[in-house]
DNA sequence: TATGAATGAGGATTCATTCAT
DNA sequence: GATGAATGAATCCTCATTCAT
């Protein structure tokens, strides 16, 4: 008679497969990963995957959304730092931290590559990507009205860059297995700091400090 | 009846086997892309294909094995360039053109994709990777010894950092069908500039302690 | 080199496949029957079915289709007939020789079924249906004009009715496994020529008062 | 907790079961009917069917049954009729009336096709076709012996006709859906009458000269 | 009884690869 | 070499049925 609404249940066990298909993704891709291997990963029987996803493409879809709900509450935060230079770097250092997991960055190989081909998970991903850079851009313009960043880019240009250079993180990890996001993340963070501000005016006065970087 | 084997008629058929590869799997990826419609797309029977290619991952294996070759080329260029700084710019423009081409961007990402599933893929693309950043970090140790790159970085990192660039503006634009190279090309080559020797000539004027070597 | 373009042999095992299928069609039902039971029917492995039919649906539609192509030379040759009313009987024959098959009664009621719920499928049964309706009405018309039909009914009438009756044969041997087509010719035969003409040809003869009574 | 079993409930939400399998599967056919439509065309959960039926199967068997019954009592019915000739005339509209319903055309014909794939079910519609056509053999014997009926057929073969008749007007209704039962009950009327007794009572009265020439 | 999540066998279809011609 | 029919393992997904709550 006393029937709880299990959502609770639910949910968790949705998200335990998505997290299933996100490893399993991360190993061998998207196409190549059977709708059984994740059942076993998740520990539940192949049919009963599909109560809660309709199709293995809506799982990918549901990865993506997530994804994107996840960046956007990482960005939400950003906004509120009154510093919006320092905001810029919290985002990078959580990008870093993200991109040190291997199969994170494998995941968003995989995702970027089925986005390539399959219609509808472009959609998604180019929204959050659109997403991502939007935030990125009001950040970059208020950093620009307070001449923390150096002329010669509009608020737009720097948002790309720097998706790109994210990007470029995280195709460095997936690439190379001896890439270590610890190790260079000098390097990353010396090419943000010199592509917003390459030693700004008030570093070049100072001279000095030219070399503190390295 | 008697066939002598041409060489080129051989080669060449291979070739557009290749290239017919490319365009399927630029367009569907790798392992949505059948057999069948490589060979459609190449002109050939079904079982030819198989006088060429041992098998479906032969094909990408060349592509990337033909990818390496052409970058290996494409590096012996610039070690003939006198000026080493010069030679980086040469090479980036030539990357800016390549990324141009959209497919050939998807390609990227495609093979990307399956390195990090396939083990046999994946030591070719490291392999490539290896000898661009390798290349990259010749040329950027000669600039470091000229002065001509700003402190702060040694050689290796330069070349990862460029690497990372590359990777970034590629993935740019597989994921943003409205990204355009040439609209950005700006913004990625002031993100090289700066990321070598920031505030570039007028900082020199500045302060010309910091950058003096250039 | 030489490749004789083996047209006969392509269409003979599409042929073949489809006994085949009728075989199992008419044994199981079309949904029960797996494609793998056709294959093993026809001797053929399970991936070979489909280079002659893209689906299995299509084996059905093709099945229905050639019913119609069948149907279509049954009625050419009626209207050749001199006498219709002759003609009529021979037609009527030629479903009772075909109704002695269970196996094609049992199809027969399988593809109504199929019909009923596939609307594809249920317009190419329809299409059937109208044409061996209008043979029959022609055929019909034909007769009333010379005044070999009782009147009472219009050609269209006739038409009708007869088909009702070869349907009523059909359900009947698919029904009953004890009904004997030879054994009952002569209750569909007087069932056809009563409805048609009641006291046949020597009643119209000396009543034909009896007529217009009704 | 003290929870008395309802019959009524129980043979209520049986029967409300029922009807919603008949919708199904004259809507869909058998086998495309999941057991969860009828479940959700019952209003009731899925696990819940499985307490009124034992299976899927179960459920047509339940059908075929009840089907047999009514048709029994219909038959009863006529038993009392004291003109037996003005019974099967009533009994015939009584079909007339069904039959004018497609869903229960199409579901006689989803369960004439069920009956000849599945054993169990075939025992069952063949049991029913068994009872209607004794029903109609004692009636046509009656008629017979009255003289009701014009010789040429014994009671066997009259009451087999009128089944075919039966079987042939579902038949229309379920494949043609441009047919129409009350448009066409006269031809079906008249098929009735001339296979008795052509030209009829009034016939018999005026003219008995037609009757005999048979 | 009622619920609906869980099960897992089964089915249509695809596709890389082989091979007879 | 060239062809394309043949193979059959593999895959996604469905669905009747069970069972814990």
């Amino acid at each position: 008679m006393a029937r709880p609404i299990k959502v609770e249940d639910h949910s968790a066990r949705r998200q335990a497969i998505l997290e299933a298909a996100k490893a399993c993704f991360a190993r061998k891709g998207f196409h190549p990963t059977t709708t059984a291997e994740i059942c076993s990963e998740a520990g539940i029987s192949t049919g009963n995957l599909f109560h809660y996803f309709r199709s293995k493409k809506a799982i990918i879809a549901a990865i993506v959304e997530q994804q994107g709900e996840e960046a956007k509450s990482h960005l939400a935060g950003l906004a509120d730092e009154p510093d919006l230079y320092e905001a810029l770097h919290g985002f990078f250092d959580l990008v870093l931290a993200m991109a040190s997991e291997r199969d994170f960055a494998n995941l968003a190989l995989e995702v970027a590559a089925e986005a390539s081909r399959d219609p509808d998970i472009g959609a998604l991903v180019r929204h959050n990507d659109a997403l991502l850079r939007e935030g990125l851009t009001v950040l970059a313009a208020g950093a620009i009205k307070r001449r923390q960043i150096m002329p010669g880019l509009d608020a737009t240009q720097v948002a790309l860059g720097i998706a790109a250079m994210i990007d470029g993180l995280f195709a460095r990890v997936a690439i190379d297995p001896e890439f270590s996001v610890q190790g260079q993340r000098n390097t990353f963070v010396l090419m943000l700091e010199r592509f917003l501000q390459p030693k700004a005016s008030d570093v070049s006065i100072e001279a000095p400090l030219c070399d503190e970087a390295h």
